[in-house]
DNA sequence: TTGTAAGCGTTATCAC
DNA sequence: GTGATAACGCTTACAA
């Protein structure tokens, strides 16, 4: 119940100003050793702990930054959101996370409540369902920093970390042409996000490139989930003509479909061949593992962090910074396309 | 550039007092419907924001909460800390996140920023190096509730949401016997942490109490990793007897022995039922899918959250309030332990 | 129903 | 080197 003690409570004991416990506190150039030992001292006996709610309050800093995220528990973001914690904690920067559920309305009530909440900087991936902006580009005008990581929005102002979903695609279908696939369908994520647009457009930048007909009904929109790609293979397996090569754009679909086409006696990768995305833990633990693309969240977290702290760095004096980063995503070619 | 409009920005352009502004942006019920409208209308006008940190310097409250745990990407972490958010956002509460890496002397540290931070409470995992919790017990002292999930210390005061770990290990061994296994090993982990010990001590007691030999030799202690499984199935193996069972306290080593077993065509689960512990996503995923106890995460982070508000409602007059909850573990039975 | 003024715990600016 | 004082933005007795 007692209540912490305050610099005034140290000033009192020993009948000092508080300006000086404060200075001595601080490391302040102008103080006599004497009376700064004696603080430290005092401070320590009292249990003396800053309370850097009123400093932020004087300061108009709280060492605080916002992140918010679909979802904090998938290996993607929770990885992002490691990496960014351990870049800005050695800076003395805390951490506020929040979930926007793919829901843009919670997102603009989560970014406003941050933004009340004076974070210093707000990291986010937005949600699926974001396509009115205003929220994030009134948020702008607070003019604290903005960067959007994976999933953003092109905002005057803001800096951008991503990966190069494009090439990424583009790639992982290369690939699948390499390994003699013909007849490559694409498992599309959610087509309102820019990343999934990109894997989408390698995609088909990578068959014309090869010559290689683009057939629609070889785009197969789906839920990141096994059950998308179970629906995706039954789908496909009811046209007229199958794929030889799935570039899926989740994992979990690619893994979906690896199952269902097992269940068909369908071989992987020799009838069917397939990559997915995202490189999530459990692809490289099956018996037959999963081609995939990482998208080295820790590094996007970090750098993301590093974004941040530059924007800190540059005092911030009305000068509009914008820094656009992508990342190179790295390939990992398994048994499931791997053809002999 | 502009700073942000506070009450007195309204006040002035209305002409009347900042308290009453306070008071018709706080629905105050002594006050005149025309100056409320009037009031809001402005703020809205100049886009005012709640400076939440003012009102948390006032009152003593931030709604913010802090979050210890070793590491944040994993999933059993994650999907707590989903829960915990979940419900305390409903609730007017931000989630701070820190990590230990398993190391008690950043857990100190985080702990004390959190504190000088002026969070309304605590929810931490302690790290595996936690064996003074002086650090703890000193923040006790600040009189903000404490709330352990999954890994606690018993300290006077605080809550605890946990799984019956000593239960669980069990089950699970249990289980095992009645698949008709005799010979029995654990993979256990760091027994530094009561989660262990529990699950340690269930396998022992099980064993017992089904009339088998314990021996000392088929306790492995092991890292939390694929790595760690295939060591302990080499050490197993160079043993004079092999164990017809495993329960290995870590999905990741159940993984790692399942992999190593293959690889000497011995079979799983005939030859040597598997059980592991977290009932990872990769678990269930597997062609050889791996039987495993749920802690469940997402109750443990709703439950966590529902004791801190039940804190927070007493209003907190000096009186400690304990609560301890203890979850049921489920187990999950796959292909790994299910012999015919 | 509204205004005045004090206070939350710091720090920065002036004086001395 | 140190002290007094104002200020950060808000809330809340107490007055009016």
């Amino acid at each position: 119940m007692k209540k912490s003690a305050t610099i005034y409570d140290i000033s009192e004991k020993l009948n000092i100003s508080a300006a000086t416990v404060s200075r001595a506190l601080n490391n302040h150039p102008k103080i006599s050793i004497k009376t700064k030992e004696l603080v430290l001292a005092t401070a320590k006996e009292l249990n003396y702990k800053q309370n850097t709610l009123a400093q932020a309050l004087k300061s108009g800093k709280t060492n605080n930054v916002g992140i918010i995220v679909p979802y904090i528990n998938s290996n993607f973001f929770s990885s992002v959101i490691r990496g960014i914690e351990e870049e800005l904690s050695l800076h003395g920067y805390h951490v506020i996370i929040c979930q926007s559920h793919e829901d843009v309305d919670l997102e603009r009530k989560q970014l406003n409540t941050l933004l009340n909440a004076q974070v210093d900087g707000i990291f986010m991936s937005v949600s699926k369902t974001t396509q009115d902006i205003s929220h994030i580009e009134a948020a702008k005008e607070s003019n604290i920093p903005i960067i959007f990581f994976d999933r953003k929005k092109d905002i005057k102002g803001t800096s951008t970390v991503t990966i190069d979903d494009y090439k990424a695609g583009f790639e992982a279908t290369e690939h699948l042409i390499k390994q003699g696939c013909k007849k490559i369908c694409h498992l599309s994520g959610d087509l309102r996000l820019e990343i999934y647009q990109n894997r989408y457009k390698g995609y088909v930048d990578a068959l014309r490139e090869n010559n290689l007909r683009v057939r629609k009904d070889f785009i197969i929109p789906i839920e990141s989930s096994i059950q998308g790609g179970v629906d995706a293979i039954n789908a496909l397996w009811s046209l007229p003509i199958q794929p030889d090569g799935i570039f899926s754009a989740s994992d979990y679909a690619a893994l979906g479909a690896c199952q269902q086409l097992k269940k068909q006696k369908i071989n992987i990768p020799n009838d069917v061949a397939i990559i997915g995305f995202s490189n999530e833990p459990f692809t490289q633990y099956m018996e037959l593992p999963i081609s995939s693309i990482d998208q080295t969240p820790d590094i996007m977290g970090k750098i993301s962090a590093q974004v941040f702290l530059e924007y800190m760095n540059e005092n911030f004096s009305g000068i509009t910074i914008e820094k656009k980063v992508v990342l190179k995503p790295k390939i990992y070619i398994r048994k499931s396309s791997k053809r002999k």
